[in-house]
DNA sequence: ACCCAGGAGACGC
DNA sequence: GCGTCTCATGGG
């Protein structure tokens, strides 16, 4: 079994804990400071000192696509730091990158999440996976991959909501076959412009304003995907428009005009902006990785 | 009991 | 196009 070590340049930012802990990806577990998940179908174990990633149970490549260490973090972090509220959000989670999911399984996950807790999802999403997902050997337990869309679909909505989908089921199902029908999909997306591809995305059933920003970014890594959920409509409220003003609005509308502003004020990488005032809020809150299997 | 959770779909207007 | 209701499920 493949394992090894990545030293990373005291350049690049990079916190292990901020990144698996921020919400972004489920099914990670952290125990004593080692992080272990599933990324497609491989079972990986993570620990960080310092500048020292440890890993086992697969290769460089791999860890390296999957936290785009490639990717010039510091100038991104600096080119969103444009004023004192997020420029503190910025440094309370310093490190966190955004790591690049496997597109269906992203999908399903946040179709699976809406209206529903993270620390909800991610107990469902095991369930699912444990039933009806293919086993991965590993030393680390019986670990199973998110199941592909034509499994889902076949498994149909009763067995869905067994595993606690509730009402989402029928939409999972339902995307699944979108998925089945459209098998170009990863590669058409990918290929389009923001605009284009999240028009696209909503056309698959369960698959609204947020899930689709959050594909774009998780998924997708178009950058500047803004996605507006419960909490980043708080924080922005109040961070940026004094908790007041757009409070009358409708929710819908208050959405739909935070996810314009924060494209349009951060930028190219409003996502990762996103993603480190959400984190601010949400990780000290988070259950999602101390829970064991 | 009531409210909320990383929302979206189906309505009526 | 915009506003409102409803949708399972669990936890505070």
């Amino acid at each position: 079994m493949p394992s090894g070590t990545i030293d990373l340049d005291e350049t690049v930012p990079f916190s292990l804990y901020h990144t698996l802990h921020s919400g972004q990806a489920f099914r990670w577990q952290v125990h004593d400071g080692v992080w272990t998940g599933v990324v497609r179908d491989t079972v990986i174990t993570l620990a960080q000192t310092g500048q020292r990633l440890s890993f086992g149970h697969t290769n460089p490549d791999l860890i390296r696509n999957y936290f785009h260490l490639d990717l010039d973090l510091d100038a991104v972090l600096r080119s969103i730091s444009i004023d004192p509220y997020i420029t503190h959000a910025v440094r309370e989670g310093y490190g966190l990158r955004i790591v690049r999911q496997d597109p269906w399984e992203c999908l399903i996950s946040y179709i699976a999440s809406a209206n529903m807790k993270a620390v909800t999802t991610n107990a469902r999403l095991e369930v699912l996976a444990g039933r009806w997902g293919e086993a991965i050997p590993s030393d680390e337990g019986e670990f199973h991959q998110i199941p592909a869309p034509e499994v889902v679909a076949e498994i149909g909505v009763a067995a869905l909501r067994v595993c606690g989908f509730g009402y989402r089921a029928r939409l999972m199902k339902a995307a699944a076959e979108y998925i089945i029908d459209h098998s170009d999909w990863e590669t058409a997306i990918g290929a389009m412009d923001y605009h284009a591809a999240h028009a696209r995305l909503t056309e698959i059933p369960g698959v609204g304003p947020k899930v689709a920003d959050c594909v774009l970014l998780f998924g997708f890594n178009k950058y500047e995907a803004f996605p507006v959920d419960v909490h980043i409509r708080k924080i922005v409220g109040e961070a940026y428009f004094q908790g007041e003003g757009r409070s009358c609005q409708p929710i819908e509308r208050q959405n739909c005009c935070t996810r314009e502003f924060g494209r349009t004020y951060f930028g190219a990488y409003a996502g990762y902006a996103s993603q480190y005032l959400f984190n601010k809020r949400f990780h000290r809150h988070s259950k999602l990785a101390v829970r064991t299997p």
